[in-house]
DNA sequence: GTGAAAGCGCTAACAT
DNA sequence: ATGTTAGCGCTTTCAC
């Protein structure tokens, strides 16, 4: 293993001044600091993380903490570590995995033994009981949803109540009268997770403004719950034109289902969907769709971590502006 | 921070003990050891993981490298790495997230810095570029998947020659004919990521020893990709009854196109799926599969890397045989 | 069965 | 602009 003092011998300067080198904590003759790099090159030289934590109080990790359990689509959670982690590279940091699991105990064990600087925390409940922990100890913690208090947190999110409304005025501009919102499972609703919630707040809101009717239903995975939820929506009200759906895994299934029961997409039926934009443009027809900006809501994440682990003040509550992008999927209401 | 020195103190014994209460390497008597038992859990002590690695040199860290673009479905990748996690935990690890991205030098850094005791790669490509890295510095590392030249390494990967043969065998058995095997997309058999490639060896060699007819191709992501492999399989062949689809995301596509096009399943055409059980499950009809062991991988691999961490020996090679589960897409075949 | 003490490799005063 | 040095909190000989 090449050592600091090995580096700064080979360099012919003092330790200090190699740590310093690194750090850029203070300033150093160009004759110096290129003796000191190439000898880092030459020697491959990379610090201990462990010392460095040591000495430093300062890990250069992140904790991330991902559901077990998942509300989100697993492909969204995938998306938003990776861009977690891409992001944590750009600041000089790793990444730490955890799965929700463990529960508070994990944060308790992270912050206490210094193996983080910083959580970022998905699936939030609205209720969560590791919100009042991530309070008391002071931990930089940003989390991805949003809690019933997000009061002194440091939150990221998808405006979803504006998505709702930019939902329900897309189809009301394209004429249609009578829609329905298609939700997660119900069980999501039941959980509590926020999002579903805000969407249809926005959406409920939103449609009696423009004097849409409209239908709320959750809808489970698999076929089976999607053709079931499509078909009664239909029975109850025959006269739907206009669908809104905030639940990729059921996608496929129920536009599979609209074909088969005869009804196009978009003549007879227009569908939005609130889902990240591979899924619309994977689908047939390439739906017009709210995109779930993960790759975004990582990186705002860590951004806003850092922020808060140097000591910098974060935006308590970052509310991503949603964007509707027409494809294929959506077009004029009846008459 | 509550430090060791303080549960000494408080527990009235010398550091070192605490110490060894903790790692458990000497033996303590009952009495202290409750008494420090009791004082780490009164002051709610955590020892500091960089202190810890610093002086242990083990950092009780495995770093588990992700694939970016990914060959493999996404929620398989997103089990696997929880898999690790939980695993890793029950060693008293923690998992860092690295992608794929960074490359060999992710290796370098993190063998270097001692950040991690432990590597688990995953989407290992045949000629994969950090596998020589790997070798040289001795890493203790698992790679899920399989490489060209595995030899020296240890691997954990779902036998996919067994698995092609099993589905294959499951097709004749049941009288088919003429069957079809519909893979991931083309690119991933340009990249030889080699899952893709073993399923088909493994089918084809069935398919000669039980006399069957087969085609076999590749199929792209996407509603369209798969209604067009699949028109393009039954024009050439009409007279296919079988089909074995390796491709998690076009199976909701393939199916509705089955149904769409007025072939029932099983009734008309067989399908054998080689998916995660719960796609099969969430599938319409219900899907004869063979299962992809995504937790069992993860746990494997954390157990071998452990033994490697440890100085112990591990297996180089472990194939999981896949086990067919037969549910209500495959019947019998032709007459 | 327990204690004392020497580091592990690095950072950050404190010097100059 | 650079060097000296005292720890950071833990593990692990060595000693009893």
């Amino acid at each position: 293993m090449v050592t600091l003092a090995q580096v700064a011998q080979h360099a012919g300067v003092s330790p200090s001044t190699v740590s310093y080198v690194i750090s850029g904590k203070r300033s150093i003759s160009q004759d110096t600091r290129l003796r000191v790099e190439r000898s880092i090159a030459e020697l491959g030289y990379h610090p201990h993380a462990g010392a460095r934590a040591l000495a430093s109080n300062r890990s250069h990790v992140i904790a991330l903490v991902v559901p077990l359990r998942t509300d989100m689509f697993v492909p969204v959670v995938m998306e938003i570590a990776i861009a977690v982690t891409t992001t944590a590279r750009r600041y000089a940091h790793d990444v730490l995995l955890l799965t929700s699991e463990e529960g508070p105990s994990a944060i308790k064990r992270i912050t206490n033994s210094g193996l983080a600087d910083a959580m970022i925390l998905m699936d939030v409940e609205l209720e969560d009981e590791r919100i009042p922990l991530l309070r008391q100890t002071g931990t930089a913690a940003a989390l991805i949803g949003l809690p019933a208090d997000p009061a002194g947190l440091t939150c990221v999110d998808l405006d979803f109540e504006a998505t709702g409304r930019l939902a329900a005025d897309h189809l009301a501009d394209l004429g249609h009268r009578e829609v329905a919102l298609i939700g997660p499972a119900e069980s999501v609703y039941r959980r509590h997770t926020g999002f579903a919630e805000r969407t249809l707040t926005g959406f409920r809101q939103q449609a009696g403004v423009r004097g849409l009717r409209f239908l709320h239903r959750p809808c489970g995975d698999g076929h089976e719950a999607a053709s079931g939820t499509l078909s009664r929506i239909f029975e109850e009200r025959p006269g739907i034109t206009g669908l809104v759906v905030q639940n990729e895994s059921a996608l496929p299934h129920l536009l599979g289902q609209l074909r088969q029961s005869g009804r196009a997409v978009p003549e007879d039926v227009s569908v939005v969907a609130i889902c990240p934009d591979d899924v619309a443009l994977h689908s047939a027809p390439r739906l017009t769709s709210v995109s779930v900006p993960a790759k975004e809501m990582g990186r705002r994440a860590v951004e806003l971590v850092m922020a808060l682990a140097a000591g910098r003040p974060a935006e308590e509550l970052t509310l991503l502006t949603p964007a509707l992008t027409i494809r294929e999927s959506s077009g004029p209401g009846p008459r």
